[in-house]
DNA sequence: TTTTGTGAAGCGCTTCACAGCT
DNA sequence: AGCTGTGAAGCGCTTCACAAAA
């Protein structure tokens, strides 16, 4: 099967934490422990890991449940995650520098290798243990390492122009923590997803319901 | 109307920050504008200010465009968002204590009334504009502010914990940045929203395609 | 008997097309 | 002419039901 739907995607990479956290050893999940795990029912489960394509060595499913070690990188390669990609962080505020110093175990295939700020004071007194730069080596520093994507977390009023700068220097695709809609031409192919806490708040108050 | 779907809802949350982020001025917004700045097209759009049902006053849209002023409190009510909220921030490391500044002015009608952490140091040591109580006192301080919801921050292994302990509490609603999937009782109504970066990352990378 | 895996039915969301207004 | 607003068509996702395996 060629076609995941973009739902079926979402669910697909929570069931992947979902195998990951178990640990290394190698777990066995039946659809209805995951069911309880995740809150999607069975039916839903196994479709949706039915679009990952039957296994590759012809085994046909234990029938009693899917063991984590097979089904994670299952998972992996229908979603294209099999290989390493390399991220930033831009503008090290509060948010930039929490990220700065996010747990590598549970970075995965994604390799944080370099922040970026306008304050060059900032650059300078941070301690990180990846390397930091002025924004303006931005467009140099994003071809050299080869970084693909960019959390950005600069001020509101820097947003749009800041992520303009990324898209010059080719990145392709940029997390945007800033509550603003950034306006990017089709042509760069730049990918976004925005992550607001201020509207995580809302959409969780609408899915909370109107009870009093 | 009475019943909007999912992503039509997320979709309104996006429009409004867009509709915010013009100001405090009356701007007027056409569908074609709204879908320049927010990607979908105005038949979508269109269909998603249809949700909302007809306008209060009678008066027939202006068939030139949507006035923010409108439209704004059109969206928060259809939605529920009509009123003030309590939240707090439980686990105040980095991420935590970042989120302890968001700023106001973007919060709308969410308050940020508490901080908890198990450190009694750290809950001692931070500067903070909100109070900060240790972790044991969650429940009293959840029940008696009335805070609704938690911006979960804590440590991987104390998230399942954590969780319960907010439940237990009386709490309606939780943002886990915790990558750990939540296990909750039904019975509890708790919502819940995961906001794992480590999962943004990855949902990007697969939104970016599989172009090299 | 419980579980996986999947074609097909069912249904909810999106898209279309057009009426009505300015 | 261009916009909003909406019933209805179209289609994609989810759910169902059942075959097959352990």
């Amino acid at each position: 099967m060629d076609h995941i739907s973009g739902p079926a995607k979402e669910r697909l990479l929570y069931i992947l934490r979902i195998l990951e956290a178990a640990g290394s050893e190698n777990r066995i999940f039946t659809s209805s422990e995951l069911e309880e795990l995740c809150g999607w029912s069975s039916h839903t489960i196994r479709k949706d890991i039915s679009f990952l394509g039957t296994e590759e060595d012809g085994t046909v499913g234990s029938a009693a449940g899917y063991a984590s070690r097979r089904l994670i990188p299952r998972i992996k390669e229908a979603l294209g995650l099999d290989r390493r990609r390399q991220f930033c962080v831009v503008g090290l505020g509060r948010l930039g520098s929490a990220y700065l110093n996010l747990d590598g175990a549970s970075l995965g295939e994604f390799e944080l290798t370099a922040g970026f700020d306008v304050n060059v004071n900032r650059v300078e007194i941070l301690r990180s243990s990846v390397p930091l730069y002025p924004a303006y080596k931005m467009g140099e520093v994003i071809g050299r390492l080869g970084i693909e994507i960019a959390l950005l977390c600069v001020p509101a009023k820097a947003a749009q122009e800041t992520a303009e700068k990324l898209a010059a220097a080719g990145i392709r695709g940029i997390i945007n923590f800033v509550p603003r809609a950034l306006v990017l031409p089709d042509a760069a192919k730049v990918a976004v997803r925005n992550v607001f806490v201020t509207d995580e708040l809302r959409a969780l108050a609408v899915k909370m319901g109107c009870t009093i």
